[in-house]
DNA sequence: CCGTAAGCACACAGGGCGGTGTACATAACA
DNA sequence: TGTTATGTACACCGCCCTGTGTGCTTACGG
């Protein structure tokens, strides 16, 4: 029982902080990326001494790998948990994220560390096959025909929009969206789209 | 006449200092990545000392610009000059090219520098945007109903095809070519696909 | 033969970085 | 009361980075 979660307390602040580093970093990294935001600043975003970050993370790394682990439910629940939508609905629905989530970081991380090893690239590649994963399961549940495939297509939009808005500055969203309709279309059979209700009963 | 194009010799070595730093440049920051690459060890790759590395460009600022500035012609020409291809086979040719093309460095640069001020990533927007530029004449010669937004949509799979590829260290353009021959076949009136010669005479 | 431009070698400044060492403060608990 | 876990404040280290200052070498051109 040596760890925070230890008492009712919380010691001086209003307890954790770790969640005071990770709260800062997930800030931080995304306005100014990885490599540009020191320990320091990002101390100081926290309010937190040096010192402390480095009795809860190990180095940097571990923290990158942190907050790239924590990213991962918030983007994709409440899109693929959405019952009330159709299959085909839910595969759409993806692409209308992006205004309420700031950018995938996942993209941007792979790219800043450079490093495949790293384990937060490593976190990036299971990410991305989760997304891929979870579109084929829909894909699948609204009668696509190969939904493997379509899943890794609705994929590949998805970073492609991310990574386009990121360059342009532009959201690309929108046109991911009129391709993932084309391609929704034409690889499921007509008309083959069921509400979860109809489906399931 | 100050500049190096100045007479037939070289002076020292085979002329052309600059050129040396912006190949090392090129080969090092699509290896390395830029923020890794630092300017000792390009002026090493280069043979050059660093001194005369700032006597040819003010900072890396400036070279990162320079090197961006001149990947333009390497990619667009020779995928878009093929005149052997009938339009619909070019605009898919452009998803062939990543093997022998290292893989665009402007999604690379705009995230590094993080600056979408800095010229680089000016230069990436007009890149990408001349991309889908030239993507949307070829999808008007090939008689698509809507060629801005074809190109704009081809475009977007070029760039989550490098992108996808670069976080899932896997080559990802096939499947965005697959993407791309269903758009382009949704969006061209059936079988309007003519040889050069024949629309051209 | 000398001037001059291009380039080199080397050292160094200034700063940010990740990371640490030391000494001190707080508050629960015994 | 004192111990211990937690956290702070602050200085510090070594490293690498961009960028310069200084003096020396090379080789063409007149």
């Amino acid at each position: 029982m040596t760890e925070l979660e230890k008492g009712p307390t919380g010691r001086r602040r209003g307890r954790g902080a770790r969640e005071r580093i990770l709260g800062a970093a997930q800030q931080l990294f995304r306005e100014q990326g990885i490599n540009r935001t020191g320990m320091d600043q990002l101390c100081a975003a926290a309010e937190v001494s040096k010192r402390t970050a480095y009795q809860h993370f190990t180095g940097k790394d571990e923290l990158v790998a942190e907050y790239l682990r924590r990213f991962d439910p918030s983007v994709l629940s409440g899109v693929f948990d959405r019952t009330d939508l159709t299959p085909r609905e839910r595969l759409l629905a993806a692409f209308d994220i992006p205004a309420t989530t700031p950018l995938c970081p996942y993209i941007g991380a792979a790219v800043e560390l450079h490093d495949p090893l790293h384990p937060a690239s490593q976190y990036a590649r299971d990410y991305k096959k989760a997304v891929a994963a979870r579109l084929a399961d829909a894909a699948r549940e609204a009668g696509a025909a190969d939904p493997e495939q379509l899943g890794e297509q609705l994929a590949l939009l998805l970073d492609g929009a991310a990574a386009r808005t990121r360059v342009l500055n532009a959201d690309a969203f929108p046109t991911a969206a009129a391709i993932a309709a084309v391609l929704i279309d034409s690889a499921i059979p007509a008309g083959d789209d069921r509400r979860p209700a109809e489906a399931s009963s």
